[in-house]
RNA sequence: GCUGGCGUAGCUCAGUCGGCAGAGCGCGGGAUUUGUAAUCCCGUGGUCGCGGGUUCAAGUCCCGCCGCCAGCUCCA
């Protein structure tokens, strides 16, 4: 293999050497006089000390501690564990699947022939890994032809890393790992030896189709988590710990906000009153906004006949995720999934004119949808919710205008919310498509232009568009750190098409339109739930279901506490009494728990001189104001949106 | 839908080996009139998710279903 005498050059921290091709990597550094790196970056590439070198260029070095070194460590936590596996229940009973690194660990797929792995098993798993670690095998790299990796794996009984090796493109290298008396197909990297490994954790298992596709065998997945020093992986577990605070699912339950109640129904939401009164307030501005820029708001029924989704395509390409139809007087009927169809009716009830484009209508939309039972998820995944959805239909030449001016209120709505770390992705034209070419690089380019425009970055998803055309996908992040697709804006050329949409142009003949579908908020059901835990629940004051509670010391202060409540509600604050005969510390404990943003206490003192006494959730105590005073400071916040 | 785990009072949870279903909070009544995160006393509250089975006896063991949780797959 190695073509002895053959020289390539390298360059490490800016220094040059020489050495034969197929020297490995550790060899190389050693000879530059680097010491204590555990691998080398190469370009996008990270190698260990174990790969022999087949080209030249630029080597930087990795040590224990380097965002890279990290990649090293778990990817060899995950041969470990597998290791670890095999020696609890037998070589030959283990049959390994992948074993990648995530963003904070490793996981490993295996199966276990008859065995069942419960989160139960973990810690005697773990203990194994730690023996493993002690033992510090030094971690040996091999490479292999075809034929003798796979004789290698059918001796082993491993099924699925054949079926690897026969999907690797036969130009590549395969190569293997050895620690100890255990071997892994594996691409790499790995540290030197299993004893530099650094601090982990098993903390979940579950189920992950081989290949990802459900119509492969179901292996089981155990998740790791791990990091260079003892301390950030306990700390990465109290994040965890505070996060479970944050969830959503128990905000909405304890501040009262919303219900997903049994008899009613999976994935069906009850807008609780205080949830309700959020939602309320959300809506009035989202409505705002929009007649701001210039939409027209309008309503439309919730059901449908079912010659409509046939003429939108719905019933060829969506039915699977549609409630299932209705009849009635011999007509069938569905309950909607999307609003396009309605939105369309409205379009074509007119003869339009250029002269009336860009047309946009809005809508807060009630949907239905059948979600598979496992991916229901508090109100980030329900059946049924409210888009906050809207179609514009304009000229070709509008486009990049129309697409400017929509990025630039989701993106200036989002930030309203005090949302400011968001991603945006480019999904552009996929395999199969509809539309022209003109059409694609004429929205392609819109959406594009749009969003550097506006000055930000952004992901490319290359043909990860819609048959239909290109979009922008939005997502925000929630208390785990997860991504959710919240604004999206969406070319479609396939709607107008199917509906015959016209316009008539200039030319006084009919023209057919460009439309876009968006949505901002995404649905209100999602984003209140992303909202919630951006928050820990403590919402911002222009949101927040009470805005301030009045809490009388004792029976004799009611009287004031009343006067206080009602100047603060003339003022227009959504304001609350707590007269319940409790003590003061009892109320302050229960507006705390509420989250509720402000409250004002009120006693002997306060009475007497007219003040009142103002406790803020964030700030603590503010010390005793005039309800001017007060109102002043709380307008204030309401109008920065604070 | 799939794999694994879980389901006990309105909420959070305990319930050992199969042997009388519990606590705190809440709620109702009473006492107390209170100064910045829980006042005290008394009382109230259960189809142990649903249905079947084993057993003298099932919250507990077995089977089926429903729901929830984590992940997979899929999505706003």
């Amino acid at each position: 293999m190695r073509a002895m005498g053959e020289k390539i050059r390298v360059f490490i921290d800016g220094k040059a050497v020489e050495v034969d091709r197929g020297t490995p990597v550790g060899e190389v550094l050693k000879r530059a006089g680097v010491e204590g790196a555990i691998g080398v970056r190469m370009g996008g590439e990270i190698l260990d000390l174990q790969t022999p070198l087949r080209e030249g260029g630029e080597l930087k070095p990795v040590f224990e501690g380097d965002p890279e070194s990290l990649e090293i460590m778990r990817h060899s936590l995950a041969h470990i564990m597998a290791q670890a596996l095999k020696e609890l229940y037998g070589t030959e009973k283990v049959h390994l699947g992948v074993g990648p690194t995530t963003e904070e660990g490793f996981y490993y797929d295996v199966e276990v022939e008859g065995q069942r792995i419960t989160e139960e098993d973990l810690p005697r798993i773990e203990e194994k890994m730690r023996e493993i670690i002690r033992r510090d095998y030094p971690i040996l790299r091999k490479e292999l032809s075809r034929e003798e990796a796979i004789r290698l794996f059918e001796g082993l009984k491993e099924r699925y890393k054949i079926d690897i090796i026969n999907r690797i493109p036969p130009d590549e290298v395969i190569s293997v790992y050895q620690q100890g008396d255990f071997v892994d197909l594996c691409k790499g990297p790995h540290l030197p030896s299993t004893g530099r490994a650094g601090a982990f954790k098993l903390t979940s298992v579950s189920g992950a189709y081989w290949l990802g596709r459900s119509d492969q065998p179901q292996l089981t997945r155990i998740y790791g988590i791990a990091f260079w020093r003892e301390e950030e992986l306990r700390e990465r577990l109290r994040f965890y710990e505070e996060a479970k605070k944050r969830d959503h699912r128990k905000l909405g339950k304890d501040l009262e906000f919303f219900l997903i109640d049994d008899d009613v129904g999976p994935g069906l939401v009850i807008w609780l009153p205080r949830g309700a009164t959020y939602r309320r307030i959300l809506e009035d501005y989202w409505k705002e906004e929009h007649i701001k820029r210039g939409y027209q708001l309008v309503y439309t029924p919730h059901v449908g006949r079912s010659k409509l989704w046939e003429r939108s395509g719905h019933l060829e390409y969506y039915r699977e995720n549609m409630f299932p139809e209705m009849e009635m007087e011999g007509e069938g009927y569905f309950v909607k999934p999307m609003n396009c169809p309605f939105h369309i009716a409205i379009y074509k009830s007119k003869v339009r004119s250029y002269r009336d484009l860009p047309f946009k209508i809005a809508e807060l939309g009630t949907v239905y949808r059948y979600e598979m039972s496992g991916v229901l998820h508090g109100l980030m995944r329900v059946r049924g919710f409210t888009q906050d959805d809207a179609h514009i239909i304009c000229t070709p030449d509008q486009v990049d205008e129309v697409i400017k001016d929509t990025l630039d209120l989701a993106l200036s709505m989002l930030k309203d919310f005090g949302f400011d770390d968001f991603r945006i992705y480019l999904s552009t034209r996929p395999e199969y498509a509809i539309g022209t070419d003109d059409q694609w690089e004429r929205s392609q380019n819109a959406l594009r232009k749009a969003i550097e425009d506006l000055g930000y970055s952004y992901e490319v998803d290359e043909g990860g568009g819609a048959f239909y055309g290109p979009k922008i996908d939005v997502k925000i992040k929630d208390a785990l750190g997860r991504l959710w697709q919240c604004s999206t804006i969406q070319f479609d050329f396939n709607l107008p098409e199917r509906f015959d949409m016209t316009y008539i142009g200039p030319d006084n003949r009919k023209h057919r339109p460009y439309m876009i579908h968006r949505a901002i908020l995404g649905s209100i059901e999602r984003f209140t739930g992303v909202l919630l835990e951006h928050y820990g629940g403590l919402l911002p004051l222009w949101l927040s279901p009470t805005q301030v509670r009045v809490l009388p010391i004792a029976d004799r202060h009611l009287e004031y506490a009343k006067k206080v409540f009602s100047e603060l509600e003339r003022a227009g604050f959504r304001v609350e009494i707590d007269d319940r005969e409790e003590r003061l510390g009892a109320k302050i404990r229960d507006a705390e728990l509420m989250k509720i943003p402000y409250v004002v206490v009120v006693g002997d003192k306060e009475a007497e001189s007219g003040t009142i006494s103002v406790r803020g959730k964030k700030e603590g105590s503010l010390g005793s104001m005039t309800v001017d005073e007060f109102v002043a400071m709380l307008r204030k916040k309401v109008e920065s949106r604070e």
